[in-house]
DNA sequence: CATGAATGAGTTTTCATTCAT
DNA sequence: AATGAATGAAAACTCATTCAT
């Protein structure tokens, strides 16, 4: 029903793009049904209905239901990848660094927690399409490389990067979960001590 | 990948306890499925089939598609649940009993990959019941517990336990996903490393 | 047998209505079928090529198979008791209201056969909700008062008016039965030796 | 599961036959069940668990379960049959005829409600064999012969020996479901004033 | 003989997709 | 462009019947 209220960040990439309030309207109502059902526990036709429009103006937009996913894992993937890269500044520190990180994230779960959701649940799906997993591994790359930068600066520890990577996010995923299951709140000083927390985890 | 690394328990428990051979054919088949492919991805025809069985034959052994999930989360759930409370010693050092959590995980997901999959991704799915609710409710509740009394004798940070536990069992998810993923494997070393990384996140 | 007479009350009704005549071709098919081969006996499938439509859109209009079956019974159990009703004059001799009875039931069954077998056949069936009962024990109600009422002027005998209904209806139910088995024609002349009979069974 | 409560006039006929208890113990909760649930709407395991015998079982004893309807209603059919033609006494007045009528339906309803709603609610089934059919024809052959004698003697109205047979047989069963429906209690005095009814509904 | 586990064809129902309007 | 009714393939589930024990 209150189809703009979470639409603001959709629509105006899309206006920038020429796609359409429709598209838009269609990829918003598919993240909050596929976050909380999944891909295949949501039909076309409810998307549609939440979405406001009929079930065939779906497929005016998006060729499948396999479209809409891959749209939409590659919109946020590549939205959290853009906030990530656009905030770093080369002569902040590695503690100030890994600030950034987490803030960005945190500013995403706030902002989008559907998104992030989403993300995490359709990661390596089977029906993730080749531009989603190469979309991935390209940000994957960016990533591990400036771990192998950090770990070549003793800035980390000397441990391969793919752990420290995997401690990192894995920890914050966890801490969006305990949130979703209401176990915690993700409050400033909850995330100002989790950050430490995970901080001393890599920090070299 | 290693089927036979996760049937050995579940056919022990069988023979045990008088379970068929073809009920655990069925969880064994739908174990692999909707760790997968998902609850909602996984027809009953293609467990059945997997399985070795007709389709009909698996409504013998399970009232429905959600009584299979439901015995699997239960099953599995359990199972790690005992193994982390067998081997508890009152006398080890904090470090020790932090060191026993993680190999009894990391035991777990090497004999049985596919069900820690399993579990996480079917945590708190709306197809639960209330029993598979009420077990993990009881088993988070045992390790909050243990986290509390951590805090209280100063061996982990002065946070709420909720966020060490989060940290601790996602960085752990993190590790096991990449692996998944084919970016790390699950060494000794690496997890030894990767042990190490997370003791210094939550000690005090 | 005749598949027009059936027709025409329930496409008046459907344009009236507006109802669609996907939802009519949909009754009328299914009331053929459950009354020939009973409800169990009758496959959706069948009712959606007897309607000539595909076998999913049966549920654009009906919820569940049992919903067609309550639509028809209390379409018709109305419908055969607003003719009733109708043609009630308060003027009229006991005789006279008799034979109108007579009349509109054998008005109905000439026309819709089908629904009458079908009326007969599912009465207290299991699967009948909430409101066809209601609708039922409705009409039973008013039948009996009006038996009652005639009871006191002495108009039929002096026995519980239960019994002289259940003869009354029953032995209706056997003539258009016998009619069924092709062992009777429901003449003008059958019936109203027919008729007369029942009325010295019933008179006071 | 109190098997033996209605078994008894089936037991008799068949040791007397050769027949098993067991084959008995099928028909008897088969019989409940089809006139319960209808032939359709009950499976055959539940006959076999009624009966407290294996579902394999039962296929030793009956070809199929259309073999098993066919047989109850021959068995009963037949039954009811023999009681009518036992009790008649040639030297008996028309109205003492039909009282012995009515008291024979009666008795047999009262003994063995079940097979009368069975034989009401399975006549002219497409399930029912020639057999069935042939021996209901026959019956039926009977019966109105014997109206036509009635009606060449006066001794019933001049009207189709058809017609008065319907009504008669009608109305009884009128009563009867009006009592399946608690409308009515089949009390000596209820059934007295029925017979009386339903004779001066038929007679010259 | 008796069984009951096993099954595959059949049931009711859902849904991604199409297409006439 | 937009629709939403229509659909058939496929889903979950049932059951008459068979057959190894």
């Amino acid at each position: 029903m209150n189809i703009h209220s979470g639409m603001t960040e959709l629509s105006r990439a899309t206006t920038e793009e020429g796609r359409s309030l429709k598209r838009d309207a269609i990829l918003e109502a598919a993240l909050e049904l596929f976050s909380e059902r999944g891909f295949h526990g949501t039909a076309v036709p409810l998307i549609a209905e939440k979405a406001g429009i009929g079930a065939g103006t779906v497929y005016r937009y998006f060729e499948s239901k396999e479209a809409i996913v891959n749209a939409l894992y590659q919109h946020h993937k590549q939205d959290l990848a853009d906030r990530m890269i656009r905030g770093i500044r080369a002569e902040q520190s590695p503690r100030e660094q890994f600030h950034h990180y987490w803030a960005i994230l945190l500013a995403f779960v706030r902002e989008n927690p559907k998104a992030f959701e989403f993300l995490e649940l359709h990661h390596h799906s089977p029906y993730l399409d080749d531009a989603s997993r190469a979309l991935e591994q390209r940000i994957f790359e960016m990533a591990r490389s400036r771990f192998e930068e950090f770990r070549r600066q003793r800035v980390v520890k000397d441990v391969q990067p793919e752990i420290l990577m995997s401690i990192a996010h894995g920890a914050f995923v966890g801490l969006v979960k305990a949130c979703g299951q209401e176990r915690l709140v993700l409050s400033e000083k909850a995330m100002a001590d989790a950050e430490q927390c995970v901080w001393e985890a890599i920090r070299g």
